[in-house]
DNA sequence: CCTCCATGTTAACACTGTTCACATTTTAAC
DNA sequence: GTTAAAATGTGAACAGTGTTAACATGGAGG
């Protein structure tokens, strides 16, 4: 990334730019056809080179799907942005909004979400940690400044942020993972759950003054 | 291994039974090696026949996997069991008690895990669902009358008990696979995060009354 | 011009799941 | 008990995969 002086796409040798074709053919292949049944010579064919090309960009398979996961990360931490940008929201609406685009990307690239998040997306992050270490701690800390900006406003008890995000993200996760893995409960049901799952969240995590007033109204 | 000298099972024609032999295989190897990488040539291997003695048994290695998850769950669900099956527990015990060893059959085989919860096996718990209905609903039955348990002693609002399982595993889910698929902020905080789940579960479906009086307690 | 080196190509290798014709053992019929 | 049929196991072969090595090509700098 380092070479530009080029108002064309960057670095044109034979190709163009091999390694980032590859990456973005790879992407779209995962999310038509899913992880398992994609191969390095059905990549190659559809980006016109020849098999073994990939090698002198990338040291393996392995190597080549970790950057797919990179720029996977980077379109799922784009779906959720505007959560936090949209002007004139609540805190609670953002967190709604925040919550339904993640679901929302979930459902719409099952297969490229199951790969960012899966047992090999952690190798991949930490194999280029020193590279890109902002955008792939995006989609989490912008959960996480969300709490904390609840917290600011009294509307949620203060305990450690990390714990009550990764609480949150979790239960987002196993929705969003029951529900792509096909299992019948929760895609009979998906909608009530997601509201279900939201609300008992708001609650659990509201400040002790938040849940006296609510009972005073009750009473 | 020739004729029944064994008193083992019944069906002893070459091997004895191989086709459970090598769903057994294949389950351990699964939990040793992980999915990806186990092969049916290994799996032959180990059991002692040739490579397309398989295919006397199941139509294709997929169809042999689709058994494994069969065996998994089965294991999986026992391993619930002492949740229900333990005298002397009280609803929000047995709760937690279901809750802990789920999250630890997760840690102790999170291969196994992986699989029987992923995409392929829905497939799986479909192709066998005249054969075995009850095994496979199992789990999510043992976790449902649990709810009603609670809904009847006063513990848990209404709600449907489905909706609320729902979320209930989702939750779980989420955490269990965060965990075992290697992501930071849930390996390091795993116990904090579990019970800190469990309360605001606790909390978000208890009853109407039971939160008034929590608050006059402040109060 | 020429040389060098990054890039792309072709052929081959070891491995995979799968299928075929054939061998063996078990079952059943007579 | 003999014999035919069915069930089960075997070895060789095939197409597909990721990967590697030797070779080809084209652009950059002298």
């Amino acid at each position: 990334m380092s070479k530009e002086t080029e108002p064309k796409r960057t670095t044109s040798y034979h190709h163009g730019d091999l390694k980032n074709a590859l990456v973005d053919e790879a992407l779209k292949m995962v999310e038509e056809e899913g992880l398992e049944s994609i191969s390095l010579r059905d990549i190659t064919q559809r980006v016109g080179t020849s098999r073994s090309a990939i090698y002198r960009h990338f040291d393996s398979k392995e190597a080549l799907m970790q950057s797919v996961v990179m720029a996977g990360f980077e379109k799922f931490a784009k779906h959720l942005e505007p959560a936090l940008t949209t002007k004139g929201l609540s805190t609670i609406e953002r967190f709604h909004t925040m919550a339904s685009r993640y679901m929302d990307f979930a459902r719409t690239y099952p297969a490229l979400y199951r790969m960012i998040f899966g047992d090999r997306a952690m190798q991949a992050r930490e194999a280029v940690h020193n590279i890109n270490d902002e955008t792939q701690v995006t989609g989490f800390h912008a959960l996480k400044s969300l709490v904390e900006q609840a917290q600011r406003e009294g509307l949620m008890k203060k305990e450690d942020p990390m714990l009550i995000s990764t609480v949150i993200w979790a239960a987002m996760h196993g929705q969003a993972s029951l529900l792509i893995d096909g299992h019948q409960h929760m895609q009979e049901n998906f909608g009530a759950v997601f509201e279900m799952t939201f609300n008992v969240l708001l609650e659990g995590f509201a400040t002790a003054s938040a849940k006296v007033q609510k009972v005073l109204g009750i009473l």
